[in-house]
DNA sequence: CGTGTGCTTTACGGAGTGTAAAGTAACCCT
DNA sequence: AGGGTTACTTTACACTCCGTAAAGCACACG
């Protein structure tokens, strides 16, 4: 599936487009008007519905845009191209510190359109679950097979936590409403997954 | 500040007009049209205006009315009244496992909705904060009052982190995405605070 | 009997979405 | 050079929902 249905147009326009939106959901964090990211992109309003059909067309395209645009595919071979489970929690929490700080705006607004719209719904979770399953291959499962997962824990469920506490939800209330630093933020939430969920070692 | 500013028409009608609004949200989790919401509550559109002003109001009221409709007072009580920090953080655990599950579809609603309206990111926010602040009195302070809080925590810390693992976002990911139990979220959330927040006492 | 309260009915302006269709400018091919 | 294709623009319109306004109605209360 998603083997590229041939985009209509311009893809530098289509690129335009897509920025442009991108930039006015950071900026007045509110769902925009389609004739802004046309005006922003230079374009008319009616050159967005070429490119992406209606407003749920250009978010779903966004999610996508937004993923290659911040590298992810790099991202992700460093986090879990880590030499043992553990260090690629670490480097998880890490990135996760920065990275949501990027999508914040974006992601929180994408959430909040799920119920309204079925498409980017299903794109957004599609999302998730790679990143979910990710973290359960690549990070669990491994630091069980090293020996680190605390006994209490099943892999499923430390996978869970990990997943949960790392979202964007959690990151912005801690760093937007209360206060934390990225650097804080890293620290805490490391010190959260090491003390609960792995096995002592600092005997 | 809020004292009531003495609210419009028969408390009656505009109790039945929320009611009609909570179930409507619940029904087809998305954002409401005040007709439905008139129609369901069996009055006219209208009245939902003359009793709110906006939908704005009308969800603002709607954030109150269901706390007071859940009983919120007596769920405080109970839980911030247990005999220790360690106890109470147990109860809210407990609590919030199906108090969340109650509220689940409306806070995920209007949490999205906060973009676009002021008044009720400010409702919810207040919301919030007071929720913030009774975890961080009656439970984290308590808690290391008696000595229970790991050395490594410092109480805001500490009460951030309950507080934020313990909001609807996680909770939905966890049991509505993941399949978890209100059993299995209290247990594991439990069992995740006891091992990274407390000291040890299972000598 | 008249006045106020609580709501209905009808009406209208405005914003934003999505669709349709005709026009334009550049390029591409032979 | 002419004809077609591509990528847009422009104009226009129907639709939905919001919010406001104003007149009407029914009933209770004095």
């Amino acid at each position: 599936m998603s083997t590229s249905a041939k985009t209509y147009g311009d893809p530098e326009t289509r690129r335009r487009i897509l920025d442009a939106t991108w930039e006015l959901l950071e900026e007045h964090g509110s769902s925009i008007k389609l004739a802004e990211a046309g005006d922003k992109a230079g374009v008319s309003r009616q050159a967005v519905y070429l490119h992406f059909g209606d407003r749920s067309g250009l978010l779903v395209a966004l999610v996508d845009h937004i993923d290659r645009s911040l590298g992810s595919v790099r991202l992700r071979e460093h986090v879990f191209g880590a030499p043992t489970g553990v260090e690629s929690l670490r480097r998880w929490v890490d990135t996760m510190a920065w990275y949501t700080a990027k999508i914040n705006r974006v992601s929180q607004i994408l959430e909040g359109a799920q119920h309204e719209d079925e498409a980017l719904a299903a794109a957004w979770r599609n999302r998730m679950n790679r990143r979910q399953d990710l973290l359960h291959q690549h990070v669990t499962e491994r630091i069980a097979a090293e020996g680190r997962l605390a006994e209490q824990w099943s892999i499923d469920d430390a996978a869970a936590l990990i997943y949960v506490i790392t979202m964007p939800g959690p990151w912005r209330e801690l760093t937007q409403e209360l206060g934390w630093t990225p650097e804080e933020y890293s620290e805490h939430i490391w010190r959260l997954f090491e003390r609960s969920l792995l096995t002592n070692t600092t005997q």
